[in-house]
DNA sequence: ATGCGCGCTCCCAAAATGTGGGACACTCAC
DNA sequence: GTGAGTGTCCCACATTTTGGGAGCGCGCAT
């Protein structure tokens, strides 16, 4: 089955075994691919069937299925793109995530208070996930978006989410964070990272100083349920220009609270 | 097959010789129907499965599949959920139309001259699909939302949608519009509705008088790309207070300039 | 203007894939 | 406790999917 290896290799990481897992739904799980495929660019029946390893028949049947059922927008002679479907159903999956709606309130108060970008993300692998984002009013607009992702160990959300995950695997996810890195990125060095990583937890909030994006500095703090785990993080970010260290030293204390508060109506505490 | 009856039926229009269509992907389509179902609240094997008309062990096939690809979110014992995946997709499908990037600085400018909330939506089968939303800022927040949907006919972006739609054509989407109706909409009767259409389209926008939610009025364009055809619409809603119907009037030409120009962008007139 | 690559639509035999029945352990709610 | 429902196996059967092929049409590049 040199599909299924290709798949692995496409992959990329410790997926070699996934392939294994689960079978009895190729066809599902080859469409699934697809699908990722089309978000990734690959708009033409050629590149996704040699991507796929599929043949064009087989390749064609299921762009028709994904057409037909909405998941795929399709011109011909023009090529294949996301489907509406995906829309709505993305807009679903953040409706059901209850942490979106029980922090919208907070985060809307906080950036009405600081005129910065707030965020709100999960955990999703070795990257955090965007769930929410209200941009600052500062008319300097960040590039990031709900839905997108960035490397976990390199973003103050996803440092603060670091807080409940055992320091030995910091270290896979910081390295993980590194080959995400373009050119407008400073990330520290490990050992420096490990330590500011402990003030930080000793602190109760985590700060980004345009280790992930030039030009833009962080605060963050952790979100925990009723579990007491750390599900979510929130952060402000803005510009450096409106991020003095003095100042991100006196938001930290509002961020924690603003956490907490969220966590609280997760249940967290009671 | 009750699944695909019943799916066709969900569906509306002519898509009932689609059930027939696509074969050989029986797997893929049922995989699809399960996110829907998903979609829909039902969390549980037992509902999921009747729903589906598939057996436990299939259905816990696909479950576990669909998990596994980050498709669904599974807590055990408590149910599923959309998963991360449908997020990070529904994403990349809002990017990958070109008519959201090409739209929203006008939109923006649109709503810090209006304080109004401002819409941009595509037509989805029958139904209005949410492209983007940028909330006014009088305090008072509508329930829409990006990925929703509204019926086709019954909003001010459907109606301006309409222009392009030909008239045999308008009575179908206005009845399946009444279909959607809850408590709080007055929609109006057929021969005033065809005739304010008429005027709407002579005008060049559209009003809607708290027809499809109550406490709400709406002025809409229809935007068109490069071949002429209305691909999307805009539109500006605000609690009656703020739409006096003078001010409604005041605005449809700002309305329908802002859609021309989004339109000249799409290479419409060139 | 012409050619070629590729997209779109059929068909069909072979076989790989998916199906669903059954059994058992486990969880949760009543 | 008890029972309904979930999570996880296994396996024989046959339905579903596969992919090769052939024809037509579009559009890009020369």
């Amino acid at each position: 089955m040199d599909r299924n290896t290709a798949l692995a290799a496409a992959e990329g990481n410790d997926q070699v075994l996934d392939s294994q897992k689960v079978m009895g739904t190729q066809t599902l799980v080859r469409g699934l691919a697809l699908l990722e495929c089309v978000a990734d660019g690959v708009s033409y029946v050629k590149g996704i069937s040699s991507r796929l390893g599929t043949r064009r028949s087989t390749t064609h049947r299921m762009l028709s299925s994904l057409v037909a059922e909405g998941y795929l927008h399709h011109v011909p002679y023009r090529g294949y793109t996301l489907g509406p479907q995906l829309i709505r159903l993305g807009a679903r999956a953040l409706e059901q995530r209850p942490v979106v709606g029980i922090a919208r309130p907070h985060l809307e108060s906080l950036a009405r208070r600081t005129a910065d970008t707030v965020h709100l993300g999960v955990r999703d692998g070795n990257a955090v996930l965007y769930l929410e984002k209200i941009p600052g009013t500062r008319g300097l607009e960040m590039r990031s978006r709900i839905g997108q992702q960035m490397p976990f160990a390199l973003t103050g959300l996803g440092k603060a989410m670091m807080f409940a995950i055992p320091r030995d695997r910091w270290r896979a996810l910081y390295e993980d964070g590194l080959t995400w890195v373009s050119g407008d990125a400073h990330p520290l060095p490990w050992p420096e990272y490990e330590a500011k990583l402990d003030a930080a937890i000793a602190r109760g909030w985590t700060y980004d100083f345009e280790e992930n994006e030039l030009g833009v500095r962080c605060v963050g703090a952790p979100v925990r349920d009723i579990s007491g785990g750390v599900i979510a993080a929130i952060s402000l970010a803005s510009p450096v220009f409106h991020m003095a260290e003095s100042r991100m030293a006196e938001l930290g204390p509002m961020l924690r609270e603003t956490a907490d508060a969220i966590s609280r109506e997760l249940g967290w505490g009671s």
